[in-house]
DNA sequence: ATGAATGCAAAGGTTTTGCACCCCC
DNA sequence: GGGGGTGCAAAACCTTTGCATTCAT
């Protein structure tokens, strides 16, 4: 469908009325297309039709919860574009665009299932909506810091970290 | 084993010299058979022997991570001790166990998995050592109340959340 | 040409369900 | 005695694997 290299996401109403999640900050097409091939290239992976596709599928799928999916959810909208790409392939690749930088693992949901999205270069996390499910982003600079300092205070050096708010939405009510 | 209602399990050392979590806020034996009883009671569900037992092992197993369990690691636990016990019982009763705030569903570990623990009136966030998945526990009060701030500012009202910090251990090197 | 990638189907693993039997209340 | 609970086995799911075939380079 008309899916342009769209960076923006628009933020469609959600059914509480709040405006839906914004991400601008999905990869641009040419990005994600170009660090893709570069990171198959450096590794001596073949550039697949399926490959390409499943990227495309995740990083360009405009409307709905943007850019937020669970693996059977991406077999799912992969297999009504591209009909015949099996579902190991995809499992495959997912994977692979992780490791190509282009998607990313990232929190499980309210039911504790993975969900990937765009590789975001910027760090934020993430708060979802127990009334509606959608998924929203934030960034707080002085709660990484203070979580760095309780890190270190403990004798651990931070790697990464998953922080996840469970919330109730004020427009519902 | 020598298990009596220990509320306090030791900091048996670490591979790495560190010692071992600690997690003195176990709920004492008395209190959560008061707990679960008054739980099962008061929705008109039966006490049946299995019940106890799971919540006996999980609640009450000396040694080993204090205090984090698989489903997996806790249908093992429970049918070393109880043979017979049938694994569907486990999983049927271990949901029962989280309603009745004598266990909590909480972090997934490093591999995404969900871990139960036991439940604990005071609010506690987790790090997970990768280099010998080791759980600690932490509390920052700060953190708790930048949190709120962010959720509210962004029309929430926060229910809950998950914060899991995976970090490298300084002991190790 | 040739090694990787794919699609399919089978295997593996985990969690849920159906049902006859059992046992708390 | 009756309704919830249990154990077992089957079913449902989800993810991975093996292998013959296809495809990118």
């Amino acid at each position: 469908m008309g899916h342009s290299g769209s960076t923006k996401l628009l933020p469609k109403a959600l059914p509480c009325g709040r405006p839906g999640p914004v991400r601008d900050e999905n990869l641009k097409s040419s990005q994600w297309r170009e660090r893709l091939s570069a990171f198959l290239q450096e590794k001596g992976l073949k550039q697949s039709q399926q490959r390409v596709q499943i990227a495309e599928v995740i990083l360009e799928s405009s409307g709905e919860t943007p850019g937020h999916f669970g693996i059977q959810e991406i077999v799912r909208l992969v297999q009504k574009r591209y009909p015949g790409v099996g579902m190991a392939t995809v499992y495959r690749n997912v994977k692979t665009l992780c490791d190509a930088r282009v998607l990313r693992e990232t929190l499980t949901d309210a039911d504790d299932r993975v969900v990937y999205e765009s590789y975001d270069d910027n760090h934020h996390d993430h708060i979802v909506c127990l009334d509606c499910k959608a998924i929203f982003e934030f960034h707080e600079e002085k709660i990484e810091s203070l979580q760095d300092k309780t890190t270190a205070s403990m004798g651990f050096k931070p790697v990464r970290h998953r922080h996840v708010i469970y919330a109730k939405c004020d427009y519902r009510r």
